[in-house]
DNA sequence: GTCTATAGCGTGATAGAC
DNA sequence: GTCTATCACGCTATAGAC
């Protein structure tokens, strides 16, 4: 792997752990082992090499939506496999996370691809309750894109309430408890 | 207003803003007015200056959520009015957004009040659900600690949402979906 | 393209005057 | 109880050798 390559891995894993005002350029070189020069060559200081991992770990994540939800199965089933898909619960997500990083909010150009990703997903998971509601799946009066907002927070602050008590059960008693709300009137 | 409440006031604000890694002693003091010396003299440094200002916080939000979930209305009711319930959305929530800090989360004693602050608000919105439940204005097979951790995910993820946009829509779009698939079977 | 050395500033904490 | 001075260390960035 050249070096660029392992500075972009290395800053990728300690945002998700760290976050951004949590991780300095030193501590993404070691990790990279790799020396200060190498990093002013390659990038242009730490918001830059930090948008770059940004980037990719906003791709990697629409990539892996975007395959379960615009994938076969039924809409609720697509959105049960979105929910219920292996998580690494108590890293949290790499991206939500950095909605709480003052200075990734501060700077429109870290925040657009958090944005993009959010808004993204949130706008799969529309369209797919859009089509479970004409199938009959879901009720006429639910909202697409009010319900892809609620499923995505699910998701996000499930990650709060895991975290908060060091365990993933109460991420995975949220989705259960937004499923069973879910639950199509006809059978699949 | 005295010298350590303005330093715990001051660290309270600055938390909510910045988190605890992003917040540095200078900038407390600056805040609030004081001197090395005073913060010193009144705490044994930052983490336990934090700890104060994080309780006080977490006593707040409890007693909001109380006064709202444990209070007249029928079930529905009080959870939507907890929902609809006025928030700075743009700035998160200042127990929520303590769980992206990884200093927090390694710390037991820090990571406690947060534990303990969700938790409680996730149990008094888990026995309101079951109480509608008795009363029928929930469906039977509704399980209101499921419940109760999906309407606090929602409300945690929607700051997510609105914070990645930069406006609080989402965060009122997901609380409108979540309470479209609440709404009660008996008009209440 | 990578390295080390250094800069200038900020951090969290301590010492000791007042 | 509050202040300023000082400490050792870490941060982000630059310079310049190799």
């Amino acid at each position: 792997m050249s070096t660029s390559e392992r500075l972009i891995e290395s800053t990728r894993e300690l945002l998700w752990e760290r976050g951004y005002v949590g991780t300095s350029p030193k501590a993404i070189l070691e990790r990279a082992g790799a020396g200060q020069g190498s990093m002013y060559h390659h990038f242009k200081g730490k918001p830059d090499l930090a948008l770059a991992a940004i980037r990719r770990t906003a791709d990697e994540l629409c990539a892996t939506a975007e395959r379960v939800l615009a994938g076969p199965g039924t809409p609720y089933e697509r959105i049960e496999t979105y929910l219920l898909r292996e998580r690494d619960v108590l890293r949290g997500c790499p991206i939500g996370r950095l909605t709480m990083d003052p200075d990734v909010i501060a700077s429109d150009e870290l925040r657009a691809p958090v944005d993009e990703t959010i808004t993204r997903i949130r706008q799969l998971i529309a369209k797919t309750v859009e089509e479970g509601r004409r199938q009959g799946q879901f009720a006429p009066e639910l909202d697409g894109e009010e319900i892809g907002a609620a499923v995505l927070a699910t998701i996000q602050g499930g990650y709060v309430l895991a975290r908060a008590s060091g365990s993933p059960a109460a991420f995975d008693a949220g989705v259960r408890g937004l499923l069973s709300l879910l639950t199509p009137r006809t059978s699949a």
